[in-house]
DNA sequence: CTGTTAGCGCATTCAG
DNA sequence: CTGAATGCGCTAACAG
């Protein structure tokens, strides 16, 4: 099916001008009742669809909002994906999807495609790529949000907004939590040591312990893949090398679902012996035995967030909200009651 | 940064026409090698990016697909978005990815919002829509593969083609394994009845069984929601009026993982004395505790493939080699070794 | 209320 | 090897 009904044909058959058609489409004024309806029964009649392409060409808009994501398959960001999915056709926009693979030549490619396909504004999420390479692509769209990372204040004059998670608080409630029900030796799984967000939860970590008059020992502080098998690893090597530890807090559930398997191993009984807390609230999370105790972030409400602070720079919005920082919740599960 | 270089811009700083320009942009002969290098170089300075839009609307192809799924955060659905992704992005194509929220009007919109944005094809997944409904909007589409639905012989003429995992395989293999252990009192929780792979695998687990010169007992027969809780509840009534079972086959792994708690709340040990089968492997089957035996299906395999499919029909195949059909394969873990 | 005239940015004939 | 002319389908001023 490759010949499309055009506009002309519609204004042939109804014996009007272009313009005419044009305007019952757009449900413009300046057409007689009568002459619309008729218009309208022979689109309806003719199966007429406008071709978005030369009505972008015309308008310079095309309606659609790129999504720059890592990884689709990703829990974390097929989540985001639908938050942002939901603002957006909420307001009449379609999505682009981009999926980098996790590869920054990837990212930096479909920056530019985007750029080609003349999109209205950007979704970009976890961005690998360094603030000098950076800049000059997003420079080059009207209209940029950031998920997952901010900018530094003053490191640019573009009009580019972020979505964070505040992960220093996150990080303070899961050990306020624990602290709260006594522990006084408490280990962190920090993550990989590249991660933001895991050397922000850290801060919270500290933050925690200090306000509890605690003192920071280094050594109940491990890095550790974001993974199971990551958790699974720096747990042991963390409670074989200090027994004193009674809870662990962990740089996300798949780590902290490793720490749960590792105190199985050891024999150790969860939480009586060693509690446990993750981060991000996984599906899993509350399906594995025991159900962890984790702090949670709503992927969607990143997502929305996120494409709402678009369409408001898209719509020329000069204040300076540009930045939001959505706090994370506790949920205390069985892990760490 | 709204006003873009065009190929004007080039072709008047080069001093050349708009057809030169074109050429060296194709990467079409007709150019002497050094007036192409000196246009190329133009291109870097000014940073001039072609317009999609515009070479859509000359070209008639926008190098966009059309992804409809009911639900992207569902890992299902963005599991099979990742593999349409890898072969379109492949190919040089991008993806308009549209979100039904399992709703049959917004999969009607999404439908006739594709067509009106001129994508070059559509991949539609677990389509909601009736025949008498579904076949006109897809009539309007040139290029179309389904994925997890298939249409009846010829029950239409258009060149559409589709992937589905062999459900009645999956059943098969489940129950025969379960058979080859010695069971011979096997449980079925069936999903809801109106899926179509429920039934399919019903036929699975009921050809096994014949096969096996077991008798069919539709006692040992229970819908349950596809969920954790559905499982559960299924499980429970299924087990506690027929303690003759000594396996069950659950619909999907959410079932099955509520299958599993409650074995653990009767007292029942896994799989000692109730071995366990999920269906689809997701991430979770293998972290809960026991890990889960189940039917392993590829999510991106089938968007890889749905997608292969689409751009051979694109290509113009008129072969007959439209519909694929994935094997699912038998995961064994612990929970029916 | 309605129609005319121009583009939007590029590709594709067909001539030079 | 290069260029001029035409059109893709629609919108946006302007005129009537």
């Amino acid at each position: 099916v490759n010949n499309h009904v055009t506009m002309a044909d519609i204004a042939r058959t109804a014996g009007v001008s272009l313009m005419t058609v044009s305007r019952v489409i757009n449900n413009k004024e300046g057409v007689s009742r009568h002459t619309r309806l008729r218009i309208e029964k022979i689109i309806e009649e003719l199966e007429y669809r406008p071709s978005s392409i030369a009505r972008s060409l015309a308008t310079q808009r095309t309606g659609i909002l790129g999504l720059v994501v890592p990884d689709i398959s990703n829990p974390f960001f097929s989540g985001v994906a639908r938050g942002v999915d939901e603002v957006a056709s909420e307001n009449g926009f379609s999505l682009l999807l981009c999926n980098t693979e996790e590869d920054r030549s990837r990212e930096i490619d479909m920056l530019q495609l985007l750029e080609e396909k003349r999109v209205d504004g950007v979704v970009l999420c976890s961005s690998r790529l360094e603030h000098k390479v950076l800049m000059p692509l997003l420079a080059r769209h009207s209209a940029v949000v950031l998920v997952n990372r901010r900018l530094a204040p003053g490191s640019s004059d573009l009009p580019i907004g972020s979505v964070i998670i505040d992960d220093e608080l996150g990080g303070k409630l899961a050990t306020q939590h624990l602290i709260k029900r006594g522990h006084r030796t408490i280990g962190f799984l920090s993550g990989p040591p590249s991660s933001f967000s895991g050397q922000n939860r850290k801060k919270g970590y500290r933050a925690a312990l200090k306000s509890a008059g605690i003192p920071y020992n280094s050594k109940f502080v491990r890095r550790c893949q974001p993974t199971v098998e990551g958790g699974q690893e720096a747990a042991r090597l963390l409670l074989e090398s200090h027994p004193e530890l009674t809870a662990l807090f962990c740089y996300n559930d798949l780590a902290a679902v490793g720490a749960l398997q590792t105190c199985t191993d050891l024999g150790l009984r969860i939480p009586e012996q060693v509690a446990v807390v993750g981060y991000d609230d996984i599906f899993l999370a509350r399906l594995v035995t025991p159900a962890l105790t984790t702090c949670q972030v709503s992927r969607s409400e990143l997502g929305s967030n996120a494409a709402a602070l678009l369409l408001e720079r898209m719509g020329g919005c000069t204040e300076d909200c540009r930045n939001l920082t959505l706090p994370p919740k506790l949920v205390i599960r069985t892990s760490a009651p």
